[in-house]
DNA sequence: CAAATTGTAAACTTTTTGTGAACTTTTTAA
DNA sequence: TTAAAAAGTTCACAAAAAGTTTACAATTTG
């Protein structure tokens, strides 16, 4: 497993103590912080997979932390919560707190809850490129392209293209642009490879094939008129 | 049933005795120790599939050892307690207590909580980062892979590739990435050196071979299309 | 309608991948 | 410790896939 770090905000050094156990068990890379300043200072020096955050904490309470997290990254935070601490779930999920953990908390629940956030950040991570226009998706990181939920067999070429067009919807763009941009500056070759591509590529959109569409004198375009 | 040991500790010679004599029954090994020192010292020396800890000993008491134990390994532990003692329940679930056992109890309700505790604890090691997809389920705690539930016979490059591969679905690795994050970083090579052992994975994999498929001009992927 | 531009099929070239065999390194067993 | 076996790596070449060019047909535009 590739490190994973998380960071373990507390006042309560017993708490601390008792969660790092539990994650270093299960492979992960622990910090402390006994309080918001020094979590937020260690976030700032280094990076994490993820934060638990208790909201009681002196000088600068979880909350608030949270909030500053959220202003910068896409940080992963759990909240320990105290049972019966006045406290606005609320208010929370505004703030974009991925979970919640109730103290006094068992230690396979926090494990669980841990794994299951870790996962989704990933999940988020591996979606992040994607575009998707109308019945159209195309995600780089995995070079698939769906269209009406069904995947497209594309030659990397083609690919680029799609995405391409795709990334710059409505632009319309020369022959000599796109060679430029899809096939690299250095490229010397015929105009007409663009056309052959863009052949095929409509040949593979089938119905949807409208949506690269050709600006007559000037070259193509991605066109998306619902 | 392979040797399953099992350290008793509490200083009344009576209770060690009669804990003993139904877990010899039970076909446990046990040893046994008259306080914490002498159960920390036993601990360290040998390995123990599981330790009953009576809270009240001299010396060093219940929790320490738990404490102490819970430092490196992940080693069940079950609580003796006198009803009545005052204990905290919680703070022994922080410590990463398995289960209590509340004085007097029945042999029936002690062997029980063992056995209990035992079946937990094994399903827990095993199932630690198990992957399963499909049919393919691999577990890196015992480096195993099974396919359609018959074990598959891989070397350890292999292993490492499909767990790899299999940690992440969909995305797709160039083979310089793959040297990297499954060769290591100062891996210096050949990139053939990835499509030799793909071949060979997708030999072993048999029909299950489209697991891992070839993204053209790009590198390889783990493909799951059910 | 004629000029300009675009579409297309097929031939051709290049790139990339699959594969077996030789070779090197590491591990295991004696 | 050494010999044998297993695993890992490299390499060369065949096969497959993709990319490019070309020539010509079709279309658009004024």
């Amino acid at each position: 497993m590739q490190d994973i770090r998380i960071l373990v905000a507390d006042d309560e050094e017993k708490m601390r103590r008792v969660i790092r156990i539990y994650l270093q068990k299960e492979g992960y890379r622990v910090e402390e912080a006994r309080d918001g300043k020094e979590a937020l200072e260690k976030i700032k020096a280094s990076s994490f997979s993820l934060i638990l955050l208790d909201v009681m904490m002196p000088a600068i309470d979880g909350w608030t932390v949270c909030r500053e997290v959220r202003k910068n990254a896409s940080l992963p935070v759990i909240m320990l919560t105290a049972r019966g601490e006045e406290y606005d779930k609320l208010f929370g999920f505004e703030l974009g707190v991925d979970d919640y953990i109730t103290k006094p908390f068992s230690p396979r629940e926090m494990v669980a809850r841990i794994k299951a956030v870790l996962r989704r950040s990933k999940e988020d991570k591996r979606n992040e490129n994607t575009v998707k226009i109308d019945v159209l998706e195309i995600r780089p990181m995995s070079k698939q392209a769906f269209l009406e939920n069904k995947e497209l067999t594309l030659t990397p070429k083609e690919f680029e293209l799609l995405y391409f067009f795709a990334r710059n919807q409505e632009h319309v763009y020369s022959r000599e642009q796109l060679l430029n941009k899809v096939w690299g500056y250095d490229f010397i070759g015929d105009l007409r490879t663009v056309d052959t591509h863009v052949k095929q590529l409509r040949e593979k959109l089938g119905k949807y094939k409208k949506y690269i569409c050709t600006v007559w004198g000037t070259g193509y375009k991605f066109r998306n008129d619902q």
